[in-house]
DNA sequence: TTCTTATATTCAAATATACGAGTATTCGCA
DNA sequence: TGCGAATACTCGTATATTTGAATATAAGAA
């Protein structure tokens, strides 16, 4: 029963990709829509090589999608649930993590942003 | 505004830690209640040390909890939810890795089966 | 065409992770 | 007490990832 091993192997990768302070930052900020990538390294502070690495990374993966409009390339979330499902997984964070944001409201602003800032963005999985 | 990266990092230091085919395959294993290593080795098909190792770390970052009787240590899902989390990603794979398993019917029997075999797991969170 | 801006790619060094082998530790049993 | 089984820890090595710097491409403006 080699199909289940590889189903982990499969999600494991995904992990993998996504398991990055920048790129979750990335995930996060185009939960409401395309940026480019100099917008990206304005808002994460981010030089924006590095942040066209990443943005390359995720696209090798499917996890965003690539518009290019003159010389300014669009990212978007190729399924916008991504930034959801990621942000719930704050549930599981370590008791003295999740604490500390909770304490910040870090967790709970974002949450509450997140939420109604992608309104029906999860219908649309086109 | 640091705190947005704070949680970036924490929710990548997370993924990090799950990221790996075997931990994912030990989570999927633990989702019906709690095993010994010596088990887990068995089903797995992976050397204990290598298994030890694996759910030393999830314990570290209180995925996992322990409870030792004997000489045998039961290890359990801190928070059970976290298996259904994890398949529920399975959404994001990549097109050609989604099809591969949805042909072979592996991800909807791993689901019926790990939403079958957890019932009232949510519950008892001890 | 030349210049400028936006983004990609390549390379090498630093860092991190995974792995097995060997060695502890802990417990139950005699 | 001594032995064997279950699990944990500590290494060195192999491999992978991250990073910035330098270079390359691509598109619009002059």
């Amino acid at each position: 029963m080699p199909s289940r091993s590889l189903l982990a192997r499969e999600l494991s990768a995904l992990l993998k990709v996504i398991a990055h302070a920048d790129r979750v930052r990335i995930i996060e900020e185009l939960r409401s829509g395309a940026l480019e990538v100099s917008t990206l390294s304005e808002r994460l502070a981010l030089p924006a090589t590095r942040v066209s690495q990443h943005l390359a990374l995720l696209k090798a993966h499917r996890l965003v999608e690539e518009r290019r409009e003159g010389r300014y390339h669009h990212y978007s979330l190729a399924e916008p649930a991504l930034a959801e499902w990621l942000l719930d997984a704050a549930r599981f964070l370590d008791q003295r993590a999740r604490s500390d944001l909770a304490a910040r409201g870090v967790i709970e602003t974002a949450t509450r942003i997140w939420r109604a800032e992608t309104p029906d963005q999860t219908k649309e999985t086109a």
